[in-house]
DNA sequence: CTAAGTACCTGTCCGC
DNA sequence: TGCGGACAGGTACTTA
């Protein structure tokens, strides 16, 4: 579910209404999902922690709290982390509730259950699996067309899954690929490997303009995407070719082509993308 | 090392 | 209506 633009938009939200809350009560009702320590040892050491910051790397939601602990949320397809401020009941998908000193709680939904918990001291933050290799932030000036056209010399792969690599670059999904694409007028079924210099930097930019974009919508909900106050996005009625198979482009009105690529579903303008071999 | 396949889950939708 | 299968915004592990 959600991608870089979908999490800094809860990160937005969460910070200020956050910081300097104390963790009251921690109550974990599925423990798989913690990923480290074990559940009895996340609560033990989230007992009385305070939040000092929220901050994101990638699709990473990382929480600063006192005592050098750091809790990080990952959200994978269906997960969502809301700030209650009513009395809640928890539903069916409430995964772990954290109770906090104003009396409101932070909650964490998760239909499909891949989301994954951390609580660690700085000296297991490798626990958080690849938090460590994660690419260049984009929207930051580390992200670069260089060091992306570096990164292909060493590949076959094609430019979709090259972007959806977590490695390559942070916080690209499913969703904003295909658009970033579709903005750089390439095909993703390219081979990373055969972009030019000029394509680089187009890709570039687009990938900044449809992050962009979808944060100014506030992510783009589909189903279960909610931000931190439970509110849905809007991106999804503005995007270009994503979930809009046969429908069509709206920059030259070809129906809008769904195909697999790297074993995802792929949506692509036939017209405005270009070829697969340039 | 890369790359591809599979596993992890629940819910929804579509065709029969 | 009911049922089986395909598919879904992501990542991690195994295998070749």
């Amino acid at each position: 579910m959600p991608e870089l633009p979908e999490v800094e938009t809860i990160r937005r939200y969460l910070a200020p209404v956050l910081a300097g809350q104390r963790i009251v009560k921690t109550q974990v009702l599925l423990p798989r999902q913690i990923a480290y320590p074990a559940a009895e040892d996340f609560t033990a050491r989230l007992q009385d922690a305070t939040i000092l910051h929220v901050r994101r790397r990638g699709k990473y939601l990382l929480l600063g709290l006192s005592a050098d602990l750091t809790l990080i949320v990952h959200l994978r397809m269906t997960g969502s982390l809301v700030y209650e401020q009513e009395a809640f009941e928890p539903d069916a998908h409430t995964r772990v509730i954290f109770l906090l000193s104003s009396g409101n709680a932070l909650v964490f939904r998760d239909t499909r259950t891949f989301g994954r918990l951390y609580a660690l001291y700085p000296h297991e933050l490798a626990e958080a699996k690849g938090l460590a290799k994660l690419g260049p932030e984009p929207l930051t000036p580390s992200f670069t067309a260089e060091a992306l056209m570096e990164q292909a010399k060493r590949t076959t792969i094609a430019i979709k899954p090259f972007l959806l690599d977590q490695k390559r670059v942070a916080g690209l999904g499913n969703i904003y690929v295909d658009e970033a694409l579709f903005v750089a007028g390439l095909h993703p079924q390219r081979r990373a490997s055969s972009l030019r210099t000029e394509e680089w930097q187009g890709l570039k930019e687009a990938i900044e303009v449809v992050l962009r974009a979808g944060l100014a919508d506030g992510g783009t909900t589909f189903r279960d995407y909610r931000n931190g106050s439970g509110g849905q996005g809007h991106h999804q009625e503005h995007l270009w070719v994503y979930d809009r198979e046969g429908q069509p482009c709206r920059r030259c009105g070809t129906p809008i082509q769904k195909i697999v690529v790297g074993g995802r579903g792929t949506h692509f303008c036939p017209h405005c993308q270009g070829e697969v071999m340039p």
